[in-house]
DNA sequence: ATATTTGCAAAGCATTTGCAGAGAT
DNA sequence: ATCTCTGCAAATGCTTTGCAAATAT
């Protein structure tokens, strides 16, 4: 199902670009940075050279499969894309990513948008803290 | 007052400083990039090293006196900060960058981040998409 | 007088690009 | 057979840093 998605993407079915994607699939549940990418893949001896991950990781974007997000001014990290938009809540301490969405705050956005006379297209919603973990751990 | 700013920053009253933001203040209106504000005092022939904007600037950030934004992994922009939290729309033909702040909408995040624990200590919120001027355009 | 700040040029980091060879259709 | 993709190494763009001279207190 993997080579469905590329074609449909309209890209050749390629080893570089099949084993990015089941990188990306192994850590559904991590934002990895290229580079992270290309660690694993090279730990895994399956040889991508780094140009190559960012170049696929980029057409990946266009055509809509993965989601590209900037942190912080941190490098960039990618997401499998999913249907539904989220936003993220991402510890200042350990790092860590956690999603959310809220109907009621999506609506909220697109009203005030239009309070502005501002058309929007998309939006980037990060919030910064302590996850629950980190916020024990700073007690302790 | 400008003095008063950088004393009370714990900084060092010196030129560069004093012209860096002067040209912040010059540009309320606008989100200036370090490069941007290289650029302008090299027009104004006040002569400022680039690295120096950059330490300058961030300086700055760290004191509190200025805010610094990231807006789609672009470069990174500065605004002077305002005692009030605000959040940014940004139009993706133009580039212009309006603020806007809703009580309501920072009270549910603060909502949404207790259900997940989260213990929230700042948010980027940024929404892309057409400004009314750029619209208007589109049309014609 | 002394500690901080500046400018320059060089280094750093993430990411992109040119190009010739390898690979997919 | 042809057009696309890959790997490498070099280039890019923004930002940071080392260091000696200049400056603020």
């Amino acid at each position: 199902m993997d080579k469905v998605d590329l074609q449909q993407a309209g890209l050749r079915v390629t080893g570089p670009r099949l084993k990015v994607l089941a990188v990306l699939e192994a850590h559904r549940d991590n934002h990895l940075s290229a580079d992270d990418v290309y660690r694993i893949l090279c730990e895994a001896n399956d040889d991508v050279g780094v140009a190559t991950v960012y170049r696929v990781l980029s057409q990946f974007e266009s055509a809509g499969m993965v989601k590209r997000q900037v942190f912080s001014s941190e490098r960039a990290v990618y997401e499998l894309a999913e249907e539904e938009h989220h936003d993220h809540m991402i510890c200042t301490t350990c790092g860590d990513v956690e999603e959310f969405c809220r109907a009621e705050l999506e609506q909220m956005l697109e009203q005030l948008a239009e309070a502005h006379g501002f058309k929007p297209l998309y939006h980037d919603l990060n919030m910064y803290g302590l996850c629950r973990r980190c916020q024990a751990q700073q007690q302790a």
